[in-house]
DNA sequence: GTCTATAAGAAGATAGAC
DNA sequence: GTCTATCTTCTTATAGAC
């Protein structure tokens, strides 16, 4: 891995586990092995190595659920694979994390990688749930029942923070699977 | 509002606005109007005004949702009560937002309040729901409902925050009734 | 490409005067 | 109780040599 890869994959560590306010340009330095010439070379600053670790991680994420949601099953399935898929839950979300960062949301750049992420995550959900509904097996509003989905995975991931256990996210994941199969 | 009262407040706004680790002693002393030597004479530090701006935030969240959730109603009327209440979605929830923080999460004393905090909403909630059910209102498992009820608003805002809009919270929790008012 | 200065300003206090 | 001075370390770079 050479240097500039290297200053990627340690800046999507740092912003996971310290956000974006919380994450210095010497510490990045540090965890990649690079000098602070070498960083300044291959990037402009601390909001463009930002915007290539968010890029990364969107792009990342994104995989992840396409394969699990596109898999050949019933769409209750799908979503509960996702769902329940392994998760490091006391990290947090790579990507939802950094929404409550104020320089994040405050930069259209840094926000965009958010914001297109849970666009189309929320899209994909709501087409699994189409699709359910088309071979009848449910039959919910997809859009709102997306974002719900989504949500619970995004709430789930502050309650284990906050529980410092990863107990309140399983509760939250079970809970609303519960009610998708008690609708269907 | 004496001085020790006003750099309380400001540390709970800057503390929704920025992050704990966002917000300086500085910022709060600007805010509150207050000198240097002023808030070191109230607080020890920067940990201790974070822990009695949190103290407060928590009582005063707690207090609303009691207040709602104990209506005469049924369950779900009071559920719902709860999730349409008025917010500012874009702010962030002034509690589940430092969840994301690494100096809260990684400090008992700074972590008590948001833990303490959730423990009791899923708590009342299940009780609520536990109580509708009795009532023969709907029949679901109270413990896991009720952490996915506080997940959907906590993940509403992460939403929100990436949206830049408060679309996808009120699509979360329009969802999350439907499936509750669908299995009643 | 990478390294070592250098630097203005902020962060998070402490000390002592008033 | 509040104010000003002082201090150390961190932040976020820029400049120029190698």
């Amino acid at each position: 891995m050479d240097t500039a890869e290297r200053l990627i994959t340690s800046t999507q560590e740092l912003l996971r586990e310290r956000g974006y306010v919380g994450t210095s340009p010497k510490a990045i330095q540090q965890r990649a092995g690079a000098g602070q010439g070498s960083m300044y070379h291959h990037f402009t600053g601390k909001p463009d190595l930002a915007r290539a670790a968010l890029t990364r991680s969107a792009a990342e994420l994104r995989a992840l659920a396409d394969q699990l949601l596109s898999a050949d099953d019933t769409a209750v399935n799908r979503i509960e694979a996702y769902l329940r898929r392994e998760r490091d839950v006391l990290a947090g979300c790579p990507i939802g994390r950094l929404a409550q960062d104020p320089d994040i949301i405050a930069s259209p750049t840094l926000r965009a990688p958010l914001d297109e992420t849970f666009a189309w995550l929320r899209g994909k959900l709501a087409d699994v749930l189409t699709e359910g509904r088309e071979r009848g097996e449910l039959d919910l509003d997809p859009v709102t029942t997306a974002a719900t989905i989504v949500a619970v995975l995004q709430g789930g991931y502050v309650l284990a923070r906050a529980a410092d256990s990863a107990e309140p996210f399983d509760q939250a994941v079970t809970g609303v699977l519960a009610l998708l199969k008690g609708t269907a």
